[in-house]
Order: C-alpha cells, then sequence, then structure tokens
DNA sequence: CGTATTTGACCCGCGC
DNA sequence: GCGCGGGTCAAATACG
C-alpha cells in the first residue's frame, strides 16, 4: 500500500504539472483567439442584422436567443449586485450592440471576462436523496423559502455561515418529476478556506463551471460549435452534465440521477448535452460510492472538453495532452470505490490548487456530489459537524 | 439564552 | 403602470 501510495502521488504531481502547463498554454492560446473572434462576430452580427439568415443550422435559435440576452442581462444584474462595475459598464454606456464598428467592442481578456461571470455562473446537481439537503462539507444557513411555478415542493435558500459575508449561496429543491431527485444550484464563490470534503467537491464542479465558461464568455460561437462538437463527437448516451446558455446567468448542470427513463427528465430544448462514457448507475444507497466516479469523470470531461475546444478553435489544434493517461487511470481507480474516494479528493485538491496558482483565489462553485442517506426526517436540515467530520474522513489521503 | 428556522412582507426585474 | 414571479429580509418562533 505504501509503494503504491508513493507511486499514486508521484502520478498525482506528474498531472498536476501537466495540468499547470496546458492549463497555462490554453490560457494564452484562448486569448489570442479570442481577438480575432471578437473582429469575427462583429462582422457577423453586422450581417445578420441586415436581415440576412443566421448561418448556424444545428444551432437553436431560441437558445442563440437566450444567451445573448443572457450577456446582456449578465451585465445588468452585475450592476445590480455592486460585484463588479468594472465589466458592466463597458456594455451598458455602450447601449447597442449594432452599427459597432470591431474597433468599437472593447475587447474583453479572457481573465476579466470569466472572473465576471463566474460570480454569476451557477453550477445545478440533480442528486438522489430522501435528506432535505444533501450534505457537501460547507456549513449553511436557511434563510427563505418560495413556492417556485410549476413546482409543488418548495424551493429552500441557503446561505454559507463558514465565514461572515461569504457570497456563497444555494437552492435546494425537489425535482418536479420525481420527488426523489433533489436539485442543489450554488451561486457564488467561497471567500474562506474550505473542509477538505468541501474542497474536493468545490473542486470538481469549478472544473465544470470553469469549462463553461472559459468556453462561453468569448463568444456565443464558441459556446454554440464547442457543444455541437461535444454532443456529435462522444455520442454517448448517458446525461450526465449539462451546460445551459439560457438566461439570465450560465449554468453547468451535472446530473448525478444516472436515471434508467431516459424520457423522465426531458432535456430542455436550449440545454445540451455533455455525454460521459462508462457513466455509473447510481441509486439511492449508493450516491457516496460514486463520488470518486464523478471525479473522474469531471476530469476525464474537462480534458476532453479542452481537446475538443482546441481542436475547433484552433486550426493546428492542441493535443488532448492528458485525455488518455487521465481516463485510463480514472477507470482503474473506479474499480475501488474506497481507495478512489481518497485519491480523488487529492486529484480534485491537486487541481483546485493549480487554479489558485493561476491568480483565481476564489473561483470556487461548491457543488453537492454526495447524497446524505442516513438523515431521518423531512423538514429539518442536517449540518451538523458530525456530518463534516464524517465526510473529512471520508476523503482523507494518508 | 443563544442560535437556527419559519414565514409573511418586501424588493426588483420583466413581460404585458 | 400593473401584475407576476424570483429572491431576500427580518420579526416571530422553535429548539437545544
Amino acid at each position: 500500500m505504501n509503494s503504491e501510495n508513493s507511486h499514486l502521488r508521484d502520478m498525482l504531481n506528474q498531472m498536476g504539472n501537466n495540468f499547470n502547463s496546458l492549463q497555462m498554454h490554453m490560457q494564452t492560446l484562448m486569448q489570442q483567439q479570442q481577438q480575432t473572434d471578437q473582429n469575427r462576430a462583429s462582422e457577423e452580427e453586422q450581417r445578420t442584422s441586415d436581415g440576412l439568415m443566421e448561418p448556424r443550422q444545428f444551432m437553436d435559435l431560441g437558445l442563440a436567443a437566450a444567451a445573448k440576452t443572457g450577456e446582456a442581462s449578465l451585465s445588468s444584474s452585475e450592476g445590480r449586485n455592486g460585484l463588479d462595475h468594472s465589466s458592466a459598464t463597458d456594455k451598458d454606456i455602450g447601449g447597442g450592440e449594432d452599427e459597432q464598428g470591431p474597433e468599437n467592442k472593447i475587447p474583453k481578456s479572457v481573465d476579466q471576462a470569466t472572473e465576471a461571470t463566474m460570480r454569476k455562473a451557477r453550477v445545478s446537481v440533480r442528486a438522489r436523496s430522501e435528506a432535505p439537503m444533501i450534505t457537501d462539507g460547507c456549513q449553511w444557513r436557511k434563510y427563505g423559502q418560495k413556492m417556485a411555478k410549476g413546482n409543488p415542493s418548495p424551493r429552500a435558500y441557503y446561505r454559507c455561515t463558514m465565514a461572515a459575508g461569504c457570497p456563497v449561496r444555494k437552492q435546494v429543491q425537489r425535482c418536479a418529476e420525481d420527488k426523489t431527485i433533489l436539485i442543489t444550484t450554488y451561486e457564488g464563490n467561497h471567500n474562506h478556506p474550505l473542509p477538505p470534503a468541501a474542497m474536493a467537491m468545490v473542486s470538481t464542479t469549478s472544473s465544470a463551471a470553469k469549462m463553461l465558461l472559459s468556453d462561453s464568455m468569448p463568444s456565443v460561437d464558441n459556446l454554440m460549435n464547442s457543444n455541437f462538437l461535444a454532443q456529435t463527437m462522444l455520442p454517448c448516451s448517458s446525461n450526465m452534465a449539462t451546460i445551459s446558455a439560457s438566461a439570465p446567468f450560465p449554468t453547468v448542470t451535472l446530473d448525478l440521477t444516472q436515471s434508467s427513463n431516459p424520457l423522465q427528465f426531458p432535456r430542455q430544448p436550449n440545454q445540451f448535452p455533455i455525454p460521459f462514457p462508462d457513466a455509473p448507475t447510481v441509486g439511492n444507497s449508493s450516491a457516496v460510492a460514486l463520488l470518486p466516479q464523478i471525479f473522474g469523470q469531471a476530469l476525464c470531461n474537462q480534458s476532453k472538453f479542452s481537446g475538443l475546444q482546441m481542436s475547433h478553435d484552433m486550426d493546428q489544434g492542441l493535443p488532448p495532452m492528458h485525455q488518455g493517461q487521465l481516463s485510463d487511470t480514472v477507470n482503474a481507480l473506479a474499480k475501488d470505490p474506497n481507495f478512489t474516494a481518497a485519491l480523488a479528493a487529492a486529484i480534485s485538491s491537486l487541481i483546485g490548487g493549480s487554479y489558485s496558482n493561476n491568480g483565481d483565489n476564489n473561483t470556487n462553485d461548491v457543488v453537492d456530489t454526495t447524497s446524505n442517506n442516513d438523515e431521518s426526517g423531512t423538514t429539518s436540515n442536517n449540518n451538523s459537524n458530525d456530518n463534516h467530520k464524517r465526510s473529512s474522513s471520508r476523503f482523507q489521503v494518508n
């Protein structure tokens, strides 16, 4: 076990280094790409405003409209919240998007754009759970509850109480179609250190959020095309993760339910699936065992997505460096749930650390990946320390 | 008694 | 301008 452990540590170090270099390379390339995209998008916008048909045949027109309005409402909502005025003023002052030449479009850097959207990005997780709220390692305080339209179950609003002034909030609601499914939507970034259990989860879906944002921010075209590519190049049946460009904010949906009935949760027409290969089946009692596989798939997906985007955005295309290596590793590890739980936490923490090293300190969109099934009762929230301890020890690496 | 939850009121954006 | 719906606030209440 020790030798294997050290061997795996080495592998993790290697992966971390590779990831860092890949991440930096990708950022550099994306910055270059955005310059050209800005110009091209502006030209295309002018053409379409002249009454020409949209050339994107595969694209849902509703989604296109939603994505565009989403971009606009994003700016306004940013301004309302007073979180980032700098990014909002550009477009607000500019007024309309028409009649502006390419030189009038202020090219926002990828970092700026991603950071701004990151605050508004949402990560939604669907998980089967009988408990009223799934445990994610953070402490939450309920501050509201509303009946949402079209859903008989109430929607609960929680605020992170691990640190004073932490802006992270989450909404918890049961699925209207299947009440055993708990939909947890996270918004915001933690401004405080997180316990290991939370870190592991944060890192995983922070990757998903980053994937979405880095992809969708530069232009709507990128969002459309890369998702289209993901759909066509990975024609798997599972409906594991979904990127929604529907306004007002970009949302990553991680579906941990793996419903046996694909018709049970009809996909919204303006959502594009990102299928994962070999997705596991999750039952009510095995959600915890799913965790390492979720991590693995998030990592795997991130790698694949990078590859997709690169090959699409850049003519020469950057090889998906660690794709095969990573998926092999993950698949192998996934066969031992006990060990992989710890390992997955280490992997995700490593990746989370690499983000921090890139000057992205608090871009952690937390996501539940566990279902707390050992709770009884349906009206009480469980944020007890017992759960924290259980979760922490579950992911500890010796 | 301190803390967490409940719940009606309130605010705000959006569509008509 | 008005109504609706989503989100938040805060006083009242419950709980340990």
